[in-house]
DNA sequence: CCTGCAGTCTACAGTAACTAGAGGGGCAAG
DNA sequence: CTTGCCCCTCTAGTTACTGTAGACTGCAGG
């Protein structure tokens, strides 16, 4: 497994060319060699390194609790609670996002099935949406809960 | 119900007084009364307004889709089927969304079980981040999947 | 050797949906 | 009149990237 370019290393992860660049750049990744004219120049070890944060990512850790598995796996010796506390607290936080998304798609159910074939003036989606005593007002800073939705497929 | 300060409508909706005159700024408020001073003064209206922004936000909406709502809000007459559209688009972001998050949490319940007091050496969670050929790489930019997770509540 | 093109470089700007802070002015009570 | 909270604008920061500009490199075909 000789050294690789990014474009490699990219195709070899699925991660993005640039995005591979800013993990480098807020120090997720190491620097890694350069050619004489100055492009990266990658062992096979990144490509474990990358595939670690890319799934990592994908579970949702954010990047800061990467930050903290890639140290723990740096230095070991040290208890496995660590690790474990981590993915606890993310599992933790995602079932706190299944119950938010159950109960969204109840009422959107809801919302449609109300919804047939109706004009404007009498649309219950659009009367759901001006209540507010509704089933999602328990905590007050629901604001951020779903703030991240990006919707970029639609 | 007379006119309102910025503070009384963030009180009375539980939207944030910065984000109110952030919604403003990109147009999903119209702008107020000023009164002589330049303070900001809402009517009735406001509230229900900013209530339906607010729900609609709840339950996951983008903004432009908020927007495209308000919209045919105000110019009522046409289809209900528009409405109806959004907010199926809106189930089926859920509903993927569930799906993922549902993998997750099976995937991370699995790794936290197996990792009970062993020193990291062993840590079958680190090993398990090592992994790639995994439940969650069906769909190949699943980078983006799961992008927008916020956990600052951490 | 030349040309072309894909790949790479840096650096900066933009995205979503806010949030936070600086630095100042307004308003009612004591 | 002062205290203290509210309000103003404007700018910058957040997260995790993505996109763009403009320049350079590396390699294959002719």
């Amino acid at each position: 497994m000789a050294l690789m370019t990014i474009g490699k290393l990219s195709g070899a992860t699925a991660v993005k060319v640039t995005t591979i660049r800013y993990y480098e750049s807020i120090g997720l990744l190491d620097e890694p060699q350069r050619s004489a004219s100055g492009q990266r120049l990658y062992a096979g070890a990144s490509v474990e390194r990358l595939r670690f944060i890319r799934h990592a990512r994908d579970l949702g850790f954010p990047v800061s609790a990467v930050r903290e598995l890639i140290s723990l796996q740096v230095e070991p010796g040290r208890e496995c609670v660590l690790v474990d506390q981590i993915a606890r607290r993310q599992l933790d936080e995602v079932r706190r996002r299944l119950t938010q998304l159950q109960a969204l798609e109840a009422e959107l159910k809801r919302m449609i099935r109300a919804c047939e074939g109706g004009k404007i003036g009498t649309c219950s989606v659009l009367a759901a949406l001006g209540q507010h005593e509704n089933c999602l007002h328990e905590q007050h800073d629901g604001a951020e809960v779903l703030a991240g939705l990006p919707s970029k497929g639609a």
